[in-house]
DNA sequence: GTACGACCTCGAGTTCACTTGAAGTCAAGG
DNA sequence: CCTTGACTTCAAGTGAACTCGAGGTCGTAC
């Protein structure tokens, strides 16, 4: 019933911005309170997105798939230049160095997956030999956030020898 | 001062268990609550743990790196024959199964790359081409917990056709 | 026997990225 | 003008995997 396009071509509403993104209003005036995209008010109090607000949500679900957080992405986008609209070369600038991100993490995970290839065979999960206990690189970044998966204390861990 | 060794060489405390496995006394007893691992008791209710306990808890850890959740791992950890304490072949025969989800989250992560790659050029990060917002395995497996990248509903991203 | 560190329970707090709900306002078709 | 859906704010809730603190007990060396 009620006009589900604005046809001024110009600023779109929230429902508008999270049907054409996938992201929901709440997401969107969450984003917003964090400071990661902006809007306009009308005299009801209601938000205008700009379109180019698209492409910047398109930014940060894809840095967010990349593994950044949204503090990260934040960081991010504040370089993006002021005032004027960010061209194709500023998003390019900005995502070409999700690629050495990536490649780490790929290499975290098949560095995991041989460890673990070669541990199937003995099937020891002993914390002083095994080397998927004890992995050289420290954070693994995988599961909920990164976090560590030794405590820094383990002394205990490292010197205990065999017997 | 006090000893840090139980040198009965049968029953390990809680703090030792800590120190040797790098896991905190406050996630064993969260590991303890959740069902994961057990442990007896002395007469004034301290925590003893038996020795095998050190190799549940590394394979704890490692499934977590691989990307279980504590419920994933439960599960698994349920399948451990009851009664005797698990051998070897009982270890490598449930973390044989990590092998296949190791290689598909590298494959995706490779797949993202990829897309990273040949979008870096053209900058778009477009809604309605971009494979990168676009994916077709729908989850992605990194950051917080697996979530969906684009909502369900989301009728306006997929069927909208250029211009 | 006393000191002191290690241990106990239980409830609340933390982080991240949101979602949900209550209570109320705005905008546009009819 | 009225209805209805879309919007507003603000506070609180969610879930995962823990951590922290308070208030109290245990266990061992001296």
């Amino acid at each position: 019933m009620v006009a589900s396009v604005l046809v001024t071509g110009e600023l779109l509403t929230i429902g508008e911005v999270a049907r054409r993104s996938g992201v929901e209003p709440s997401a969107l005036r969450f984003y917003e309170a964090e400071g990661l995209v902006s809007s306009e008010r009308t005299s009801g109090n209601q938000r205008r997105y700009h379109r180019d607000v698209l492409r910047r949500i398109a930014f940060i679900r894809i840095a967010q798939r990349v593994g950044l957080s949204l503090d990260e992405i934040r960081r991010a986008l504040a370089e993006l230049p002021e005032g004027r609209t960010p061209t194709v070369a500023d998003w390019a600038r900005l995502s070409k160095r999700w690629r050495a991100r990536l490649d780490e993490q790929l290499h975290l995970l098949e560095q995991l997956r041989d460890d673990l290839s070669s541990c199937i065979g003995c099937g020891c999960l002993s914390f002083r030999a095994c080397r998927l206990y004890n992995p050289d690189d420290g954070a693994a970044a995988l599961g909920t956030g990164a976090r560590y998966l030794l405590g820094d204390s383990s002394a205990d861990v490292i010197g205990r020898r065999r017997r």
